[in-house]
DNA sequence: CAGCATCCGCTTTGATACTG
DNA sequence: CAGTATCAAAGCGGATGCTG
């Protein structure tokens, strides 16, 4: 990218990450941790795949990630982000709450990937009981499943299932999304196609209090 | 910009505000409030009045800018943000902050604006003693002049000059930057040539305290 | 198959000139 | 002052081919 050529930490800043793909590349890395080339791909629908070598290269040289081998048996590259790429996860939050009411619609003829959820689950739910055992819910839509748990107080997500979650719910990614959030509630998800299984409670544990 | 035609709030975040010079634009009406399409161009060097154009239609159409008829005599067009446009402030602070480690260097070859210092000013300074009269500082680099002042607790700057300020700080933009934000100390920016007067006590009430 | 590099057509940007 | 018009250069997207 040309430079602004700005001495202004901002002009700085989008320098770096101001090009198309580089957020979206960080947000891969924020969600699934080391990754590979292909995985990375897997998570940026609509990438060339010479642009996405070539901001790795960039993103590389800025000092934002850096690649390593992974270990045998697996013998692959993975891609991780660096202490500095790290930081920027304040500037997706501030971006993704942002842009939080441009996804507050049934979803369109757009590109989804389950795991996207965990930026929104982790941005607006909390535990509203941290001293209650921990649970967990089990979240199904599109491809892989995600958990959603509370630990420490905070409510994370990652990629995976479970074998005696708290309670499963699986639906389209708008459904999911905006029963989450908090936005609509369980009678509402329901009536809009949404299937719940388990305590009902767990649900209320994790959604964000009005 | 091509959309990434995404369901997520971050991809449609980025479909918004992602384009180059989208930001900085914002970051002009975020400082400077109302502007007129030449205050923009002067606040912008490098852009191209015609990209500078084709932004604002843009950001009008995305409902972040609005357009208005100053009233005579001036009889010029102001553009001043929408609601939905003063809610990037979040964005252009996480940003700002990223970028900060960044400028912390002597200033390059680079252009410079005095207003920008409104920015990590507002985002780094604090009123260590709310409860005191409030204090003014004028900050003289470049341009036109920059006013420091604490209110409600707050630390704000604005374009503009004193009659009786408690202190006037001048010299370059690393000088004053690096003296404001407590990077370096009195002392030491005056020897790396910047000129102090007034009640060095000024300095220390919105220096960040260590 | 993972991880690219190359080529090509299209779109966006930047620089300059010009206008009501 | 507040833009529009024009055109060259750079960036992007898609397809394809190469290498360990």
């Amino acid at each position: 990218m040309k430079t602004y050529r700005e001495y202004c930490a901002l002009a700085q800043a989008l320098d770096v990450v101001g090009e198309r793909w580089t957020l979206l590349i960080v947000r891969e890395l924020l969600i699934q941790g080391a990754c590979r080339y292909t995985d990375l791909r897997n998570g940026l629908p609509g990438i060339a795949t010479n642009l996405l070598a070539e901001r790795l290269r960039e993103m590389e040289k800025a000092g934002l990630v850096s690649r390593e081998d992974a270990p045998p048996p697996v013998a692959t590259t993975l891609f991780r982000l660096t202490k500095r790429g790290e930081e920027l996860k304040p500037v997706v939050e501030a971006l993704g709450r942002w842009g939080g009411p441009l996804v507050a619609r049934p979803i369109a003829d757009e590109e989804f990937r389950s795991h996207w959820l965990a930026l929104p689950i982790e941005l607006h739910l909390t535990d509203n009981a941290p001293h209650e055992p921990p649970i967990t819910i089990e979240v199904r839509t599109g491809g892989e499943p995600m958990l959603v748990e509370t630990v420490d107080g905070r409510v994370r997500a990652r990629p995976g299932s479970s074998d005696h979650p708290n309670a499963v719910v699986s639906g389209t990614a708008s459904q999911l999304l905006g029963l989450l959030t908090g936005k609509i509630d369980l009678a509402e998800a329901r009536r809009r196609g949404a299937k719940f299984e388990g305590d009902p409670k767990a649900l209320d544990r994790v959604q964000p209090r009005p």
